[in-house]
DNA sequence: CGGCGGTGTGAACCGTGGTTAACCTCACCC
DNA sequence: GGGTGAGGTTAACCACGGTTCACACCGCCG
């Protein structure tokens, strides 16, 4: 799960691609201004390049955005998915498991945890479905495993636990800087797994 | 037609003035889609009434950003030491009270939440920094209760929790709808007691 | 060598949206 | 009853920013 000698068309995180380049220096900028106030020509000259070079990558700047939004969707999805197998059948394990992952990746890519939420609204109807589709099915995971510690809360309930779980291992973009980050992760599984088997 | 003699400058919940209005309408729209997506035609047209009205009671869209900000920011501080104050020397207590005033006026103001931290960056440098300093104010009272429950802990730790909690129970806006009004409220109380007093 | 696809540049185009200007109406008051 | 001021309206102004265009550069392949 690390570098590969990228025969498959630049994905590498050594030797990023220049389109690869512009989605993370997108991210950090639409992370702190937000999509909307960050211009073309900001974007460009993150990563070297005046503003219209962009469009030698990417449609519009819409679409970046919706890469951006689409690609982190599907990332928690598959992540999520794949550590509830790796973690047996015991649903503390599991939630142990989804808290472990969120936490991480939290940590580890802040800005796009600041963007998901921020922008979402600024995709177009059709990508803001996809994108919300793909979230739903992740909070479902959620839902599902938390279902099983809580057996007589209704649907309803389980999902606005998992929503206040999510924003707690959430607020990492807020809290972010003092605190060592192996601290930091222990104490919001710490909190999160408190949280989430409450009652 | 509507306009009410007030005595005490309008500011009544039932007959607000255009003023008023405006702000609370400003208010759901910019939760809705963003401060800079909406035009000040769209908040005019909320309160039935030209873009350009907008003037005759706001100097700019950004003064009325700035003075939406102020307020959530002033009225969070004041109902948190006022809080504190009223609930005696234990500090379980104070967290409970602080928890219950917290969850309060998320559940009263989800657009509000939603606003004050998507939209802080739109701020000029001044008024964002006000707007900071009252939040950072009203954070270190949580801090200050934190640090009793957790005498061992560090500053940063107690910090990383407040924003924690914080992210909890401002999970709202995600999880809006279909729990009732009480059983969220409880529900999100109970968790978030939980995650503070954790370890 | 010569074309060709991919990438970048500066200039220009143009819609959107905040703001201002000029004018209107009307309750209120001396 | 005419002056006044608050609050609206429409039209115009203007800056900003996304997008397009015409052109330049360069590595590569036949």
């Amino acid at each position: 799960m690390t570098s590969q000698p990228d025969s498959a068309l630049h994905s590498d995180v050594a030797n990023p691609s220049r389109r690869e380049q512009i989605l993370r220096a997108a991210a950090q900028l639409f992370a702190e201004r937000g999509s909307r106030a960050v211009g073309v020509d900001d974007v460009g000259a993150a990563v070297g390049v005046t503003g219209p070079a962009i469009y030698r990558h990417f449609a519009s700047k819409d679409a970046m955005l919706a890469e951006m939004l689409l690609r982190i969707s599907e990332r928690l999805l598959a992540g999520g998915t794949e550590r509830i197998a790796a973690a047996g059948d015991d649903p503390a394990d599991q939630l142990r498991a989804l808290v472990d992952f969120q936490v991480d990746f939290a940590l580890d890519n802040p800005a796009l945890i600041t963007v998901q939420d921020r922008d979402l609204g600024a995709l177009s109807d059709p990508d803001a479905r996809r994108v919300r589709q793909l979230q739903r099915r992740y909070v479902e995971e959620w839902v599902a495993v938390l279902a099983r510690l809580h057996p007589d809360a209704s649907t309803a309930a389980v999902r606005a636990r998992a929503h206040a779980v999510f924003g707690l291992i959430n607020s990492t973009p807020h809290s972010a800087g003092r605190l060592s980050r192996p601290a930091t992760a222990a104490l919001l599984a710490e909190m999160a797994i408190a949280a989430a088997t409450a009652r």
